[in-house]
DNA sequence: TAGATTGTTAATCGATTAACAATC
DNA sequence: TAGATTGTTAATCGATTAACAATC
């Protein structure tokens, strides 16, 4: 149905897009130019031309975009407006945080199922839900069919879960446990999410900068003006 | 002191090579070739020689690699040995997950400090250290001198307080606040992460899917071949 | 209309892959 | 030595940028 086939690179932006779009239209915003966006957003300007038209024209000739028409397309392009029917697996800290910091319906997902295997855990409510025990997944899977689930389950644990929910439909991961998982069916959708590779990047960033800034150090006493 | 100028795609790389290989060396094999290691992670064994080979020849021909001194190469080139004082202000629910659930000496961070503007944290415990008043922030900066700021703030506050931390001398932000955080001086590191934009791709996913499979739709009796 | 800015094509740039000589 | 696999160069591919005619 999509035009031909987007490429990831452009897919990866369109959140971004939406975004700014939305901090836009809440200053009120109601007009803005492939120029004045890519300012803002630290890109050129041909590439949000360019990106945009891989979905149609949202713009007009002398004029720009307008930032509701075009966050509500976009939007309409990532999905936003769905209930995709989302479990969470693993309240530990950050399964807890995921559930209640994330906002779902923002992004066509609608959380129904929390699960944890630890009997302390499970009974308890998170983010105004009730957490079920991981022993009653599978009968939990039969009757509400989730498409999406979130593992933020221990390592070892990941990969048979999944496994198993594969088998009862469902073909979207959000995974935040150590290690990537892959699957040989490439419908089924994955999204590793690892947050100290982003940490890294940026403890990579400190241990080798000095790069062509002239490196002013502190107990540099008279730098040149 | 870097070889020449190493392209942010292969940086973006490297944890994940680190923690593949940290796998292997868990499960105790020795060496490994580019071939295998590339079949294991879902790409060429081209681009890992490719990468590998910015910052030197950790390799041996006709053997391959050894996995724990490769391990190792990456670790250093990373700067994981290295303690970088890191703050994190923000002890919401994402806050508090980040501050137990992140492994700060595996990449290099010395977790030295908490802090919450809410009365009602600050002088609690999280995750086995204090947390300080936002107010004791500058005279903490003053005689602690962090380099690496985590911010777990609300949107609107991100700004000012990491403006403010450029000038007590925080050079790289972890930003988890909804909002980019952007600096003209192009020395100061952040890494923007956003939670949201990572599902709204499996949601596009979901959305769009039917792509070249042989789609089948449970409606679907006989459509035209 | 004239000015502005898009949509789109062509040019450039960078990143990935393929190939192979070097060498362990 | 023969076999395997690297390091590295060259070829390909894709993504970004520049340019400009179309048009509002």
């Amino acid at each position: 149905m999509s035009k031909q086939e987007i490429s990831p690179s452009v897919i990866r932006r369109l959140p971004r897009y939406h975004r700014f779009l939305g901090e836009l239209a809440e200053q009120g915003i109601v007009r803005i130019s492939s120029k004045e966006l890519s300012q803002q957003m630290g890109m050129t300007a041909s590439q949000i031309r360019q990106d945009l038209n891989c979905f149609g024209g949202f713009g007009q000739q002398g004029y720009g975009y307008n930032v509701c028409a075009l966050r509500d397309e976009i939007g309409q392009i990532l999905g936003i407006s769905g209930r995709r029917r989302t479990i969470l697996i693993g309240l530990g800290n950050l399964g807890r945080a995921i559930a209640s910091h994330v906002s779902f319906p923002d992004c066509g997902c609608e959380l129904i199922g929390l699960f944890d295997s630890n009997p302390f855990v499970a009974g308890k409510d998170i983010a105004g839900m009730p957490v079920h025990h991981t022993d009653t997944l599978t009968g939990f899977c039969h009757q509400e069919h989730p498409e999406l689930a979130i593992l933020c389950v221990p390592e070892n644990a990941a990969p048979r879960i999944a496994q198993s929910l594969v088998l009862l439909g469902v073909r979207a991961f959000w995974n935040f446990s150590h290690g990537d998982l892959r699957f040989e069916d490439s419908a089924i959708l994955v999204e590793n999410v690892h947050l100290a590779d982003s940490l890294l990047t940026l403890t990579y960033g400190l241990e080798h900068e000095s790069r062509n800034e002239s490196a002013p150090s502190d107990a540099d006493s008279d730098k040149s003006k």
